[in-house]
Parts: structure tokens; sequence; C-alpha cells
DNA sequence: GTAAATATATTACAAGCGTAATCGATGCTG
DNA sequence: CAGCATCGATTACGCTTGTAATATATTTAC
């Protein structure tokens, strides 16, 4: 699977919200958020398409379009190639720096524990 | 200050270890590490001084350049905007992700409770 | 059944990127 | 001092990306 650039990510978000939909749907939807023109949103629908992230049947004269690639295995392979390019393995400065800018809420630090938990009973 | 891209983080990463160094000095760690030729390599260096991102001095006919943006900051920067961008926003799936791959380790989880126990003293 | 609307497919085009090669200046060597 | 070696600067070139416009095929509306 090639890389997903950015602005096909915003449209990877629209279809993992709900799928299949039309290439109007997913117009609208960014047309509201991102400003994008009909023609762009066409124009990354058949990247995505080539890159074998989204699929499409035929639905009369209008397609129905499908994500082939899984929200949850994009962001986990996203996080591990971001964690060893950029942090270099090490995955607690980034919790460091979000901690002290104060984005840290209550309920990360809640599935944080969650997960240590987890973590510490599989070693035993 | 302009985006970096990934061959040029990998020309920072080098400047990060020790500053300030001449074009050769990455040449050198750089040809081994990433098979890269040498006019890429000074290539890379060019455009991050055209971005903002290393600065030089001139040392008789060579240039010694050093970094003007520093690890911690780029590591912040780039963090917030991938969880934002990839994440939307939440921190605890990526961590959930590493978990299951086995990926976290003793370390990490260490200063994981360390992390939250600061934080929950903020917090009163 | 012909024109207008509308879907997708094809083409466009400038900027950024990866990956260098060439140019021009300066210093080194004999 | 005349060429060679070596800097950094400039130029190259194909691919991707952002952002569409144009072309083509198919419906639908008179």
């Amino acid at each position: 699977m090639k890389e997903i650039s950015q602005a096909e990510l915003e449209v990877m978000k629209v279809l993992w919200q709900q799928a299949p939909q039309t290439a109007n749907q997913v117009v609208e939807q960014l047309a509201d958020a991102s400003q994008w023109h009909e023609k762009t949103v066409k124009t990354l629908l058949n990247r995505l398409v080539g890159k074998g992230a989204v699929s499409f049947e035929k639905d009369g004269r209008a397609y129905l379009y499908s994500p082939v690639l899984q929200q949850t295995e994009y962001q986990l392979r996203e996080s591990q190639s971001f964690i060893q390019r950029v942090l270099s393995g090490r995955i607690a400065p980034l919790l460091a720096g979000f901690a002290e800018q104060q984005q840290l809420k209550a309920e990360d630090v809640a599935e944080l524990k969650q997960l240590i938990a987890k973590w510490e009973q599989e070693q035993k």
C-alpha cells in the first residue's frame, strides 16, 4: 500500500466514519469542513483507489466508495513509524511533552493506568 | 519554519548528536548509515539552511553547520500535530497499539508511571 | 431523440522532494 | 603560476501532492 498524503487522509476519515458513500456524500462533508472544491475531492478519491486504500462498486451511474485500509490499522502503522522516525523508538518523551502542555486529560490518564495494569499482568 | 522532509530529518539527527560539524563530517556519517551520495547530503544541508532549521558559519573554505531548531522542540511540535492529524487528539490508542505489539518496554512503563504520578500531583 | 446535466476519467500545472550532476570560486601542489 | 582538487551554489529531473479544469460517457428532461 502506497503512502497516503495529508489531503488524502482527510478523505479517508470521512469514509471511516461511514461507508459506503457516494462521491457526492464525501464531497459535501469536505466542502463544509475543508473548503475543498468538488473536483479536488474526486481527484483524491481516485488517487486513493489507485493506491488500493479505497475500493468502489458501481451503483448505476454513480460509485459507492469504501475504505479498504482500516483506521486502526492505519493508526498503528503510522504510530509505529512516527515513533521510530521522530522519537527514535522512545514513547515517553511524547507524553511528557503533552503533559507539559496540559493536554493530558483525566480520560487519557485513566486509559494509561489501565494499560499499565494490563501490561503488568502479562509480565507475570 | 517550513516543514522538514524525511530525508532532511536524517540530516538533522546527525547535527543534533553533535554540533557544529562540517558538511563532510555529516556526509561521512550518512554515507555509512543511509547510502547517500555526498552531493545529496549537501543538497539537504542547503535546503535546511534555506528553511531556517540549520545555520552555518564560515571556517575558511568550509562551513560549520549547527541546528537552529532543537530536537525537543521539533519532537514536541511533530507529536502534537501527529496526534491531532492521525489520532484525532487521543493519545491512548497509540499506546494500546504499542502494547498489543509487545513494544512497550519496562523502561517505558516506568516512565509512564512517573508521568502519571506527576500529573496527579498537579491536579490537587 | 436531442440538449442539458452529471458521473467518472484524463489532463494540467506549480511546488516540494529525493537524488544527484554541473558550475564557479578558491586553495593546494608541483 | 598553472592546473588539479575541493568547497558551496546552482541547476536538473522525474515523482508526488495540492488543487483543479477539461474531456468523455451516460442519464434525464423536454
